[in-house]
DNA sequence: CGGATTTGACCGGCGC
DNA sequence: GCGCCGGTCAAATCCG
């Protein structure tokens, strides 16, 4: 399992293209690249058509099957496997000797930050929830999970004591929740969920059920398997993405319907059934969107990296006090 | 008013 | 056992 996040994070790191968050404005510098415009309405197809391009990401470039389970622990077929392995093997000593450390569990890069001050996030929505001193540092570490309630990713971000401008990031867990917009059911009902979510549910009404059904607060997605799902084709993760572009998509309905139907892959699902069924997580936060931005994001138990980068790059993480 | 942020307290791991 | 340190929690505060 370790070494699968390992694996998770070499591929990404080792994306031909800069990945989205550390992706700087193309032209304008002027503009800082926040989450709220890596999500923006505002984004033109050309726009988007940059950021798509310049993820590497399987999803983007056409998504297989092999692609997500290679992403997984499990039902991964052995020969493609072992390629998989010695690729990762030989990306990884890639890594080590382009400047990226690793000490215990976590791979360290360094960012510096703008010079403007400005700083762009990773594409993903944070909250911060704690800041700490550290020691024999002026700079405070910062404390962040994401947004949404199912997801265990957590990020902390430091300066460096030696270079105030670099910045040190340490990602604690990926986010499985951007795979969920990517695993289509056979079923036509479901394609039909998935190109146009059903009418948000009120926020209350979500928390109600999340009382009222979930046991407990996180999905238990360690039972996931690949073999009940299909990929949708690029045009339905286009779709997907200017669906992102909605106010406040409904992305919880799909996340709600992944689990449910792993559990019951016979069940025919339907909206209404969705928003009732029995599964065991909880209702995502109507507040919560955020911009797939990478296969590399699923997860589902924490594993701790810091990614540290010299490259420019503009992040903003709530760092100046 | 609700969500996000701040900030001090609390807790657990680890070294001495 | 004790203190240090890092991580988390939660009440207070801020802000749109």
């Amino acid at each position: 399992m370790e070494e699968w996040f390992e694996d998770e994070l070499v591929m990404e790191l080792l994306d031909d293209e800069t990945p989205l968050f550390l992706q700087l404005p193309a032209e304008d510098n002027t503009s800082t690249y926040s989450s709220s415009e890596a999500k923006s309405s505002t984004c033109s197809i050309d726009d988007q058509s940059v950021i798509v391009n310049g993820l590497t990401s399987a999803v983007y470039s056409g998504p297989t099957i092999d692609d997500i389970e290679n992403a997984l622990p499990v039902t991964t077929t052995t020969t493609h496997k072992d390629q998989f392995s010695q690729e990762l093997s030989q990306a990884r000593i890639s890594l080590l000797e382009g400047g990226i450390s690793k000490i215990e569990n976590k791979y360290t890069l360094k960012i510096k930050s703008c010079s403007n001050g400005s700083m762009a996030d990773d594409g993903y929505k944070w909250r911060k929830y704690g800041q700490k001193s550290i020691k024999n540092s002026p700079n405070p570490r910062s404390y962040y999970k994401c947004t949404n309630p199912r997801c265990s990713a957590k990020k902390q971000v430091s300066r460096s004591c030696e270079d105030p401008e670099t910045l040190i990031i340490t990602y604690e867990g990926l986010h499985l929740h951007f795979a969920y917009p990517y695993f289509l059911l056979n079923q036509p009902q479901q394609q039909q969920v998935q190109q146009r979510p059903p009418l948000k549910k009120h926020k209350k009404d979500l928390l109600d059920e999340f009382h009222e059904q979930a046991p407990s607060s996180n999905c238990n997605v360690d039972s996931i398997s690949t073999t009940e799902l299909t990929l949708p084709t690029p045009v339905a993760v286009e779709e997907e993405e200017e669906e992102e572009e909605a106010p406040c998509r409904p992305q919880g309905l799909l996340e709600d319907m992944v689990p449910l139907m792993i559990r019951n892959p016979s069940v025919n699902i339907n909206n209404n059934n969705v928003s009732s069924s029995n599964n065991t997580c909880c209702s995502s936060s109507s507040s919560y969107r955020s911009p797939p931005t990478s296969p590399s994001s699923l997860s589902w138990s924490p594993n701790y990296y810091t990614y540290s980068y010299n490259t420019p790059s503009c992040f903003d993480m709530g760092l100046i006090n």
